[in-house]
DNA sequence: AAACAGGAACCAC
DNA sequence: GTGGTTCCTGTT
């Protein structure tokens, strides 16, 4: 990889299996839109644009250290996708969604971040879950200016916990409301270290994610695999249990059954093989 | 305008 | 521990 720093960006180029709209259009992550340029995004208290073209990663509105410090491992740039595609493309099945969504990467996104959008995602669609976190942002994280316009950072757990019911329901979250505010208020006592949960096995974390309130089993494997570093996660939602069925069998499988499948077949990178299938399946509509 | 889409909580059993 | 019902909002 060649990095070079300009004033104000950095462009890396050698950048092999990335695609901004694979990356950013597949449901794992809810603050990036393209602006007719590229994909611009919040993370921490910064904001970028991300533009791809042949190979050429351009980052804009971002130092070199930042790249070194944050990027590079938040667009898990350290992992080589060609071999684990390598193998995915073993599964004659498999390799049909991966041809396809040949550009996905799992982002390593923040775990307190992660777990208050998935929450928020239960029973609820892609757009719903973008507008809610913006407005969520827009009340309560700080602001950050860039280019004439004004961005806002994900609020911290205190901002949350001490949030009313009647804010956050404004806010479009539903009877998410009390979700988001019981569980902001086990992040802010210390009872649940979410960020600590990044060393625990996937099965203790899983665990310790299961007693927050509005964390059920698809939720916290969502968290696991894009907050906590936990590939060997498996989500299962609708779209993952219809291409599944599609694939590997004809008629409904319980999703435990399902989970095994995944394990048996992808192993310890379940979860990246999850996101394939799980573009794959929304791209083509399968099931619908 | 009623039906539908989307996971977790909660309460029976 | 399993099964059925309810929760909220936006779209069709």
């Amino acid at each position: 990889m060649n990095i070079i720093e300009e004033k104000n960006s950095v462009t890396i180029k050698g950048i092999k299996d990335f695609d901004p709209v694979h990356i950013f259009e597949c449901g794992q992550s809810f603050r990036w839109n393209y602006d007719g340029t590229g994909y611009v995004g919040v993370v921490q208290d910064k904001v970028v644009r991300i533009i791809y073209n042949d190979g050429t990663l351009h980052i804009e509105n971002t130092t070199l250290d930042d790249y070194h410090n944050l990027w590079h491992h938040y667009l898990d740039l350290g992992r080589d996708y060609g071999l684990i595609k390598k193998q995915f493309l073993k599964d004659p099945v498999l390799k049909e969604a991966v041809v396809h969504g040949y550009g996905v990467r799992i982002l390593n996104q923040d775990p307190w971040e992660t777990l208050i959008s998935f929450i928020i995602s239960a029973n609820n669609n892609i757009g719903r879950i973008k507008n809610i976190i913006e407005r969520l942002c827009e009340k309560h994280g700080e602001p950050i200016i860039w280019d004439t316009k004004i961005f806002y950072a994900f609020p911290e757990p205190e901002k949350l916990a001490n949030a009313s019911l009647e804010d956050l329901k404004l806010c479009g979250c539903g009877y998410r409301a009390d979700y988001i505010k019981e569980t902001a208020a086990s992040i802010l006592s210390g009872r649940v270290l979410i960020h600590g949960l990044k060393d625990m096995s996937y099965d203790k974390a899983r665990d310790m994610l299961l007693t927050l309130k509005g964390v059920g089993p698809k939720v916290a494997d969502c968290i696991l695999l894009f907050g906590l570093e936990k590939a060997e996660a498996f989500p299962v939602d609708v779209w993952v249990k219809r291409i599944m069925e599609y694939f590997y069998a004809d008629s409904p499988i319980p999703i435990k059954d399902i989970k095994k499948i995944a394990e048996e077949k992808f192993g310890l990178y379940a979860g990246i093989a999850q996101q394939y299938l799980f573009y794959y399946a929304r791209e083509k509509k399968i099931g619908k």
